[in-house]
RNA sequence: GCUUCCGUAGCUCAGUGGAUUAGAGCGCUUGCUUGCGGAGCAAUAGGUCGCAGGUUCGAGUCCUGCCGGGAGCACCA
């Protein structure tokens, strides 16, 4: 926001060290830390350094020397427009803006642009986020919500940043987990069918951990349960085959479960508020994948060892002519024709290069498919996709709980659907007295977006990294720093703007705004506002939602002490009780953007 | 064995080279509501940033080694 001004001191600062044979370092700019007052720094610590390499630092130690500089340099800057004044301290250069000037600024930016504050420039790449991946014939988990709303969030923060988005979903539908649902089901369940989308959904889980019940060995078997136990695996082969021959029947049954697991995970999504433009299923690559080995084998990329009885193998790293090993050796082919994971992914790639035209992949996987993906990464560079090098695996810490990993398996998983549901519950509880000129429905609505902030929030404000313990009663907590804390900030910004009734426009902005002695949270809150732009571009630059999750609580901490410290309605002065209400307008312009970048609603009333 | 992630306050975590004093939340102690919504604000206590070297004018941050913990390592996904 103030490039122009960083520009001509920087100039100044060239030419004065140039004109003194001054060996300039690096100038880098950074907003001045203390709280007051504002303006941008830069320190002469490396230029110290390279000077007294030089030998011309006359025995002064580098912070004395940058010190020097500093003050040597300063004498050069005066009477700028819109700087007020310019120190040197330890070796700091800091220039000073006119408070008034940098106030009305930062707000007219707000206020002007609207929610396309902080958007940046259209890019020609597009970007595929690839998320929202759990298996159907299960369950969605607390762990699957967790992907689910780093890849959401990502996705929104390279539209934001000016990237043509598409969100992809690839559904695990096949393999030996769907088979067993289908074989349980056939054999004591056939006809049933639970009413509800959840309630089905969450059936075909219940389905899964008896059979794994029945089809696991025991300890201490009679040779009679032995046969039972073995009698069932005979037929949950027989299922897989026919499946795999493509018996109709078997196909029927299966497609009928699938959309019963599709059908809930459509109404989670869309719980989350997440709208996937790009449905892939695992099925539907399986076919493309084989033909892809074949591929792969004449280019030479993979060896055929299936005359020796083994499987299609692809050396990695000795293709790649790496001495050490890195990427190791993956089978693409089992011995007996079925493809694996690794094929499919190719498969997938090729068609989101090819048909999608994507330029920039990213996966939002588990970080424990590290060495996976960047297997399948290796291999399509030696393929030949350029855009290998743009592959980007996005990986989150698994979600355990307090009493051990989930198992679908073994049915102990914290389902979504009783988190929500249980994250509505208690806000409701909470919410009685304030909210009784509210609607029932629109209680319900508040309910559900406050408890979802809280869920969301807590996933996103944990470096993406890191393994999560799950804990329900600290991610449904609404004080602190957690996603109802900023959405409290938003609802008392409503809140005052209601009262007042007032509309901003920018046309209420005059150069002598803001031209009154500014309490300190008032400058703290501007400082905020106009970090935006840059907090969400460095988000969608590394890959990072916390960043923007730590900001939007450093923005709402800001808002509530400056609510507490600096009355609005009870302004006298009509002026500036109106730069004041355009200030809470431009807060509440950036809490939604920063918000609505979370994958968090924010109510107006809560 | 190799690869990778992590180790910061009692607990859960921010902070990837620069500033007075390493920051939050929870929990602990204490104030604030005849006030724009207290899901809040203000304040107190609590840290040799795992250990040891190194690079640098400057290291919680970069490099090396060690200690401790998690994860992954070809016919599962």
């Amino acid at each position: 926001m103030f490039q122009k001004e960083q520009q001509l001191v920087e100039e100044k600062i060239k030419t004065y060290c140039a004109a003194n044979d001054i060996q300039l370092a690096e100038l880098k700019w950074k907003p001045i830390p203390f709280s007051g007052e504002w303006g941008f720094a830069t320190s002469f610590f490396q230029t110290a350094a390279n000077e007294a390499k030089r030998g011309r630092s006359e025995n002064m130690s580098a912070p004395q020397k940058a010190q020097e500089i500093a003050e040597q340099v300063k004498g050069q800057i005066s009477g700028e427009a819109g700087i007020r004044h310019v120190e040197a301290v330890k070796g700091y250069l800091n220039i000073y803006f006119k408070t008034s000037e940098y106030a009305l600024r930062v707000v007219d930016e707000v206020l002007k642009n609207g929610a396309n504050f902080g958007r940046g420039k259209l890019k020609s790449e597009t970007v595929m986020v690839e998320y929202a991946q759990p298996n159907t014939h299960h369950s969605f988990h607390i762990g699957h919500a967790r992907n689910a709303a780093l890849g959401e969030v990502l996705a929104r923060l390279t539209e934001f940043a000016g990237y043509r988005t598409i969100r992809a979903s690839y559904p695990g539908d096949l393999g030996l987990g769907v088979i067993t649902v289908l074989w349980m089901y056939d054999k004591f369940y056939k006809g049933q069918e639970p009413a509800g989308v959840h309630e089905r959904g969450q059936w075909l889980l219940k389905l899964y951990v008896e059979a794994n019940q029945l089809l696991e060995k025991k300890e201490n078997e009679t040779p009679a349960e032995t046969a039972q136990r073995e009698a069932y695996e005979a037929e949950r082969r027989e299922m897989y085959r026919k499946w795999d021959a493509g018996d109709p029947q078997v196909r029927e049954l299966w497609h009928v479960t699938r959309r019963w697991s599709l059908d809930e995970l459509r109404e989670i999504l869309q719980m989350l508020d997440i709208d996937i433009d790009v449905w892939f299923f695992e099925s539907d690559v399986d076919a493309p994948s084989k033909a892809i080995v074949d591929e792969l084998i004449a280019k030479g990329i993979a060896d055929d060892e299936r005359p020796q009885g083994g499987a299609v193998i692809v050396k990695i790293d000795e293709k790649l002519g790496l001495t050490k090993e890195k990427y190791r050796t993956n089978v693409i082919l089992r011995a007996d024709g079925t493809s694996l994971y690794l094929t499919k992914d190719l498969a997938l790639a090729k068609e989101k290069f090819e048909k999608y035209h994507v330029d920039r992949s990213i996966y939002v996987v588990d970080t424990r498919q590290s060495l996976h993906l960047q297997q399948a990464f290796a291999i399509l560079k030696l393929w030949g996709f350029a855009q290998a090098e743009k592959c980007h695996h996005l990986g989150y810490g698994f979600v355990s709980l307090p009493e051990g990993a989930m198992s679908s398996r073994k049915g102990r998983v914290t389902l979504f659907k009783e988190v929500y549901d249980e994250a509505v519950k208690r806000v409701l509880s909470l919410n009685v007295e304030k909210s009784v000129e509210l609607s029932s429905a629109e209680r319900e609505k508040i309910a559900r977006q406050i408890g979802m902030g809280a869920l969301i929030y807590s996933m996103l404000s944990v470096d993406n990294n890191k393994d999560i313990v799950f804990h329900i009663d600290e991610a449904l907590s609404f004080d602190g720093r957690t996603g109802p804390y900023i959405q409290n900030a938003h609802v008392r910004a409503n809140s005052i703007l209601k009262k007042a009734n007032f509309k901003p426009s920018t046309s209420a902005l005059q150069p002598e705004t803001f031209n009154y002695d500014l309490a300190k949270q008032e400058i703290e809150l501007i400082e905020q506002l106009s970090q935006f732009p840059q907090k969400a571009q460095q988000a969608a630059e590394e890959y990072r939602p916390l960043v923007m999750a730590t900001y939007a609580y450093d923005l709402a901490n800001a808002f509530h002490s400056f609510y507490h410290a600096v009355p609005v309605l009870q302004t006298e002065d009509e002026k500036i009780k109106n730069a004041r209400l355009l200030l809470v307008a431009a807060t509440k312009q950036v809490l939604v953007n920063a918000l609505h970048l979370l994958d968090i609603q924010a109510p107006d009333a809560m």
